[in-house]
DNA sequence: CCAGACGTTGTT
DNA sequence: GTCTGG
DNA sequence: CCAGACGTTGTT
DNA sequence: GTCTGG
């Protein structure tokens, strides 16, 4: 599955890379974590880099303790409840939702081991950035009936909504070969001509897309627990240690 | 009709 | 064990 | 994903 | 919002 990343490239790489005429707000993450506001590519604005809390919330959700939903199956993304809208590139009113690329140049996984669980870090074998599959959705949290809530949120009815919560989540399917020595399930990888349609082709193409990625091209490597702990954000959690 | 759920992973 | 926070 | 908390009353 | 269960 994928519920730790790492993007660290230079900002002009990344802009390059994925064709942004803005990085504005971008930071280099060696331990991106669940909760966190993180750059993604949206289907709407896809020339600037966005910044979503990771972990969907549904835009009908009643509570944020409704969502928090970092993964969304490959298998049943277009049917699921939570993901539908967004995978459709349906709105729901002024709330917005959409497919998202997920910039990355490493994702982390655990894996149990005789002597406790074991983090690896997955890379592309040329260590270039990549772009996970994932869907983005809206949010307005209830608006309580104070008065004041309105009055410091403005209209209290649009996208631009200061209130209005931006998530997103990771899609994930069946690991290939690299990865399902770690675990069984991973992100969703795009190869890069595949992107463009990711964000926007049609439902039927976008499932099309959610397919293995060669395993040939990827590669893992052992990394310190020091990454286990979120707040552990520097350069020291993406090194290499020696098992044994 | 209304009420209630709506997710994934891993583990048991 | 289970939930919340990052 | 892992780490860390996991409570109440009364008072400021 | 939309679907399922009663």
């Amino acid at each position: 599955m994928c519920g730790r990343y790492s993007l660290f490239v230079p900002p002009n790489d990344l802009a390059e890379r994925f064709d942004l005429r803005s990085v504005e707000g971008y930071e280099p993450r060696y331990n991106a974590a669940p909760s966190q506001s993180l750059s993604v590519i949206a289907d709407e604005q896809a020339e600037t880099l966005q910044h979503m809390e990771w972990g969907l919330i549904p835009s009908w959700a009643d509570s944020r303790d409704d969502g928090g939903h970092i993964n969304a199956r490959a298998e049943t993304v277009a049917e699921k409840a939570s993901f539908r809208a967004a995978f459709r590139q349906e709105d729901d009113g002024p709330l917005a939702a959409g497919r998202c690329l997920v910039p990355a140049n490493g994702f982390y996984e655990w894996t149990e081991t005789d002597r406790g669980t074991q983090p690896y870090r997955v890379t592309l074998s040329d260590d270039e950035p990549f772009a996970m599959a994932g869907l983005w959705a809206q949010w307005q949290p209830p608006t309580t009936q104070t008065g004041l809530d309105a009055f410091a949120s403005g209209d209290g009815d649009e996208a631009g909504d200061p209130d209005v919560v931006e998530t997103f989540t990771i899609v994930t399917t069946e690991p290939n070969a690299v990865v399902e020595k770690l675990h069984h399930r991973m992100a969703v990888i795009l190869p890069e001509d595949d992107e463009e349609r990711w964000l926007r082709g049609s439902p039927e193409e976008a499932q099309s897309l959610l397919e293995l990625f060669p395993a040939d091209r990827m590669r893992s490597y052992p990394v310190s627990t020091a990454v286990n702990d979120p707040a552990n954000d520097s350069p020291e959690v993406v090194e290499e240690v020696s098992l044994g």
